[in-house]
DNA sequence: TGGGCTTCTATGTCTAGACATAGAACGATA
DNA sequence: TATCGTTCTATGTCTAGACATAGAAGCCCA
């Protein structure tokens, strides 16, 4: 079969990936302008001499990038972003920390088995720990946790004396579902302190509830000194 | 083909999400632990009656949620997620405003083309906006925007006087690429004035980039007082 | 015992079909 | 002209194959 289009691509990409550089050059260069409609999968098809799955492939990336949309019957068209979508990659405070070259330190600061709330952890309760993690000695980031002990009864033989409620969750435990909320705060008194912050510095504040289907898992309210963290993300 | 099991799933889902609605089942009750290697794509084939294909299509959901991991010749694995990976989601600031029921409005404060700066519109010079977006009245955004007029040059007719840039980017410029970087910081006077808050007022930072291929596009600065605005995120 | 070579296999990619179906387009009717 | 069915088609889903290939596992030899 004959490939329509001769740019210099790196050989090594798989022909899915082919097709949808040269289709994001097309997007790129204005051939396939923001609102129109863009060749049925089926020309396409023949155009780069590819299997329709193979098209589509190239084309479902696109969806997911958001640079097109697609409905039945309708065909494809590029779409300017009505909103931008991105990953957002929160990795262990411990890797986070060390990969900036600091040496990574801990200290759980309390832990204490709480009753249920809301209908969460109703039967065994909740476990509360709260804990302070350090880059070079200096504290960066402070976490607020509960784990619901209804779902997940292991947590309580956990003493998190040596290794934060994270590390142990990470490893042993999956989740299907999470929620994120990244938010701004100024530093309470008690914060401030453990921050060792100003009181009312300004606080980068990143919350997480994390679900294995419906069953609610664990809780989380991270709290870091404004000029020391920010939330990076790149394009899906 | 029989479908070796029998729970009451959604009968409008597709083959391939029932099948990961499964795989997910058997994760979340440990009957595939963390750490475990879960059957190879041949047998899960057969166990549930279908194309390698379809089982295929349901692993690689699971492999973009992060919750298995798979390698050539050594098949496929539970992981506990290392890193939270969950799907960004940053509208357009009028959309925002609207869904909370408020009243969106718009005031152009500065528009100015500026000469080029680290090698990015060297030629037709960079166009510098500054404008705010508010909440039946109220102050809710600060848009700092740089536009590239080398990448973007129809953007110089463009006023800005009634819509903000956002507006026009989102409708006519499509991108292949997006760096969200979200942080914290104290309100220095001026903003601080500008957006009805007391200096030093803590607040929510949004800055993005904007590339098409490696051409640089739009870069943007989103200041919202602390208390007004914050980013959620879902799992993917 | 350890390092380098070969073998082998589970996953990755691609093809060429078939059938399902949302929903746009059209035509009939009021 | 507006509303309501009907038709039709581009996308969505699935199947059953073939071949490619990373990299784990085993082997040989020093």
């Amino acid at each position: 079969m004959v490939k329509h289009f001769s740019a210099p691509y790196d050989r090594s990409m798989s022909r899915h990936d082919e097709i949808r550089q040269e289709m994001l050059r097309r997007i790129n260069d204005g051939e396939w302008p923001v609102g129109s409609d863009i060749p049925h999968e089926m020309v396409l098809t023949e155009e780069f001499g590819a299997a329709r799955g193979t098209v589509r492939r190239a084309l479902s990336t696109l969806v997911e990038q958001g640079l097109i949309e697609r409905r039945k019957r309708a065909g494809s068209r590029v779409v300017g972003q009505t909103s931008q979508t991105s990953k957002l990659h929160i990795p262990l405070i411990r890797e986070e920390i060390e990969s900036r070259g600091h040496a990574y330190s801990y200290r759980l600061l309390e832990r204490e088995v709480k009753p249920g709330l809301h209908g969460i952890g109703t039967r065994n309760g909740l476990l509360w720990v709260r804990c302070l993690h350090l880059a070079d000695g200096a504290p960066f980031q402070l976490e607020h946790r509960t784990i619901n002990l209804d779902t997940l009864p292991q947590a309580a033989e956990q003493p998190f004396r040596v290794t934060g409620p994270n590390e142990w969750l990470v490893r042993e435990v999956p989740a299907t579902r999470v929620i994120t909320r990244i938010s701004a705060a100024a530093a309470e008194a008690e914060i401030a302190e453990i921050l060792a912050v100003p009181e009312h510095a300004p606080l980068l504040i990143v919350s997480r509830e994390t679900f294995m289907g419906e069953a609610h898992l664990t809780e989380a309210r991270l709290s870091h000194p404004a000029e020391q963290y920010q939330v990076t993300t790149l394009s899906i």
